[in-house]
Order: C-alpha cells, then sequence, then structure tokens
DNA sequence: GACAATAATGCACTTCCGTTGCATAGGTCA
DNA sequence: TGACCTATGCAACGGAAGTGCATTATTGTC
C-alpha cells in the first residue's frame, strides 16, 4: 500500500483512501476494468468520484483508456514509465467473445503500417477479438 | 439509380424509395457516415427508419460498421463481394484528428498477428489516427 | 381489382453511459 | 485558527443506441 501511495504521488496525484482502493482494484485484477465493473465493486462510492479518479488517473498517466468497441470505456494499469501516447507504447488488446473480458498484451505491439501518400499517423488501436486463453479450454 | 435497385435485390432488401436514396447518400461520400450525418441529410426522415435501415444493409453485407473510437458508430458501403467477416477483407480505417472524418484504407488488410498460446484471433479492428491527405496541406 | 399477408415506416418512449454544475467536506499551509 | 485549494457527493443533463406498437405501404393470391 505504500508503494502505491509512493506510485501516485510520484505521478502528482494525492493519495486519498478512495484513490488507493481503486489502484489496488485495477492492480488485482489482471484485465481491462469499466466505471460499471469498480461502481458494482464499491456499491457505497459515489459513480462521478470513481468517474473523476479514473480521469485524474488517465492525465497523470497511471491507467490508460481502452477502447475495445464494445461502446464502454475501460481502463488498466500503465507499465511503469510507459507514455501511452508514444507509437513504441501502443499494444494491442484482446476482447474474449465468450467470457467479455478484455485484456492487454503489453508484450504485443501495433506493428508500423505504411499509409497512402499524405496520410500522417499520430495514435493507433488495434484490437483482436476471440478466445482468451482461459476460455479456448486450456 | 436502377444498378443501386439491382444491389438491394441481390442481397435480399426491398428497394423501397428511402433505401435506394439512404444507398446513393453513402455512394457519394466517400467517408463513413453516421446515423446523425445521414439524419442531418433527410431532415425529413424518421431516425428510426434510418437507423433500421443501416441495420438492415449491414446484415445483408451491404454496408459494415466502423467503430474508429468516437464512439459513434459509422458506415460505409462494403466493396462488391466482400464478406466482411473474413480476416481477408478486414481493413484498416483512418480517422483524422483536424476534419473528424472517417476513411475506409480497403487496400490496407489488417496485418496478421501472431499472439500468445491459447488466444484465437476471430476479429479485428484497426484504427489509425492522425491527419488525413485532405487535412495534410496536399 | 379486392383481399389478406407481410414488410416498412413513424412516433413515443426507454436505457445506458458519459459528462457537467454546484454545493459541501476534507486536507494543507501560513 | 483561518484562508485556500482539492476531493467528494448529489443532482441533473445530453447524446446515441435501441424497443414496442400502431399505421401505412407493398406484395402475392384469388
Ligand atoms: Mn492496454
Ligand atoms: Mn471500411
Ligand atoms: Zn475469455
Ligand atoms: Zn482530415
Amino acid at each position: 500500500m505504500k508503494k502505491i501511495e509512493q506510485r501516485l504521488t510520484e505521478n502528482g496525484v494525492r493519495p486519498t483512501a478512495m484513490r488507493l482502493l481503486i489502484y489496488k482494484y485495477l492492480a488485482e485484477k489482471e484485465v481491462a476494468i469499466s466505471l460499471t465493473d469498480i461502481e458494482a465493486a464499491f456499491a457505497k462510492a459515489e459513480r462521478t468520484t470513481l468517474y473523476r479518479t479514473l480521469r485524474t488517473f488517465e492525465e497523470k498517466k497511471i491507467v490508460h483508456q481502452i477502447d475495445d468497441g464494445t461502446g464502454i470505456q475501460k481502463y488498466a494499469l500503465c507499465e511503469p514509465g510507459c507514455d501511452c501516447n508514444l507509437e513504441q507504447d501502443l499494444h494491442l488488446h484482446f476482447l474474449c467473445n465468450n467470457c467479455d473480458e478484455t485484456v492487454c498484451l503489453t508484450e504485443h505491439k501495433i506493428p508500423h503500417i505504411n499509409l497512402p501518400e499524405g496520410f500522417v499517423a499520430e495514435d493507433a488501436n488495434l484490437v483482436l477479438k476471440g478466445i482468451c486463453d482461459k476460455c479456448s479450454g486450456q
């Protein structure tokens, strides 16, 4: 818990009780988390507070937002030292059609794509959908 | 217009006046179109009708849906003979940060990705964001 | 053409999720 | 302690997708 506190402080986020809990929750789950997920997990907390906490975390590069195509925004902790805006830190995400969970595949960077004349890429999002390792009956 | 009528009929969609107009609209624009776009273009039409028309078109493989990360669903005509579910027909999409338009880059297929053990991919979505050819001052 | 069956359209309403405004509580520092 | 800033709580809004049901149009049959 001390470590979490330090992590938040380093990134310029005051370590309130709520924030520590949310960080801890994100760290324990190894999948991407939606606002609704957190809301369910912290029943007595205010939706807005959770929402703003996630936004603050995102601004301060503690989490990155994931758009997996479900229409629901999800979040996952950033790797230490990651800058989600840099091409080198853009990894792909995998959404399981069976368990409906989204995971970061941080080892799998998005390959560089050659675009037609005149197109300049600044950001990229790659989502694969299918059956995850847990569900594929391993 | 006869051609459009034929295209719809071939795909098992009855060519009503509204549907012909919507198809024509999609064909003229060379960018991905949202329901709101169509609603604006056909001010006197019902949103539900437009909504259901797009959904019918999608089911019958006349258009494909595009999730460009804006949270707004967009649609574009399929290439003739394309089956959007097949890996070979999955192309990337480009969202311009300047003009906010999304285009299909049908020539650019999504590269095959090697996944970790146990993951089975069935579908993929790749969106690049940046500056499009029209906006890059060509 | 008249009729029944089927499909498309129009209208009202709902739900879900993200987002904002503003008042209050809490923590920080002089 | 008091002034100040930040975080939290409460309420309400807004956009977009989606649904139920009545009405209108189209089709095929006699
Ligand atoms: Mn990730
Ligand atoms: Mn496309
Ligand atoms: Zn799974
Ligand atoms: Zn542009």
